[in-house]
DNA sequence: AACTGTGAAGAGTTTCACAGCG
DNA sequence: CGCTGTGAAACTCTTCACAGTT
């Protein structure tokens, strides 16, 4: 069996994955590859002996190979099936977003509490009262949920989530969220991600 | 002049921000913080530490004091103007999101290259030619730009907001970005966080 | 000769554990 | 006494530098 992939390696590997799916060349050096990623070449060293040795010395690797190898250790041969809680701006645009497909990632529930979305279309899906969560999660074998929810409601979707047996959370809603043992949440927010900017920008102008 | 907060300090502090924005008392402790934070209390110390001494032993910190200095120490206590480039699904649902201004950061500009998309109004801004970028950036006072445009032109938008002087950007396409010494890129890729998802759902069947 | 894979050193981060202070 | 602030230990991650391989 395979062992533990560092965390920090597992958060790059979609990095390395989306430069081999662009690349057009058969191999790549590890010099390449970091190049393209913006890392250190070492370390994309380092990262790819963790998931086994797939170069080739005085070569490089093989972008196929390497291409499945990554994918594999990922576990994106095979598709997740995915709810999205919370369809207002946010929610509506991803639901709208037509890429995850592509990348093994299938969108196969819409939910809102609001009873004016309900019933409501967005290609072939329809939003779905609550209500209908834990069966659709079992029935449709839903393994990620997106809250996309305004904060307020954050908690106890994912509550609610965590109690259908979903273990993998993205959370958009700018909010920390408690889930039990086991549940894996990931949070994307732009707010944060803004305020750290200020942090740097305002450094910035202070010793300029 | 303070020195550097560390890296990873800088990126729990809005998060900090949000739990003392949403607490009702007076005083909180590094255990009550961190409870919320969803981290260690002595983490929360640590990097509270980093900003000065502002807690008090035997009692804790003065919320409405520690919101203050966290802020300031963020750069947020001006407000940031921001650009938007790219009106797709993303763009328009950021556009058309009212939380940014209350926390600092005011959307000044909407800009496409698509001549179809130009001229409309979201709100009181309406969306622009890419070729007006450059004039706005200077004239708007413009820090801090959104590229939520495809992956393809990403690089494209990050070179004009570069060469305008932008220095902070917050990349939601999902590619790699290159620019000069001194621009500070940050990514929000949600492909990204799925596909690390899915290394731990995996993983974790995997296992059992 | 070129490039990988990796020990070992170095840097950064987290956690412990307690002295110090109100 | 209770809780902060912080040295020091422990851990994680990055980078170096080179031996190993084709």
């Amino acid at each position: 069996m395979k062992t533990a992939v560092p965390r920090a390696t597992v958060q790059r590997l979609p990095v390395y994955l989306k430069v081999l799916d662009e690349v057009s060349e058969e191999g790549i050096s590890s010099e390449e590859l970091a190049a393209a990623a913006g890392v250190n070449s070492a370390k994309v060293r380092k990262d790819l002996s963790y998931l086994g040795s797939y170069g080739v010395r005085g070569v490089g690797y093989e972008v196929e190979h390497l291409r499945y190898e990554v994918r594999r250790a990922l576990g994106l041969t095979q598709d997740w099936r995915v709810a999205i809680v919370g369809l207002g701006n946010l929610g509506l645009a991803l639901a709208n977003y037509r890429g995850f497909t592509e990348e093994g990632f299938v969108v196969v529930g819409l939910f809102d509490s609001d009873p004016g979305k309900i019933g409501a279309h967005i290609d072939t899906l329809e939003i779905e009262p609550m209500e209908r969560l834990p069966a659709a999660v079992k029935d449709r074998q839903i393994s990620i949920g997106m809250i996309t929810t305004p904060a307020g409601s954050a908690q106890e979707v994912a509550d609610v989530l965590a109690e259908c047996g979903v273990k993998s959370i993205l959370n958009f809603a700018p909010a920390h969220i408690q889930v039990p043992e086991g549940v894996d949440v990931r949070r994307v927010d732009l707010s944060t991600e803004l305020k750290v900017l200020s942090y740097y920008l305002h450094r910035a102008g202070a010793g300029a």
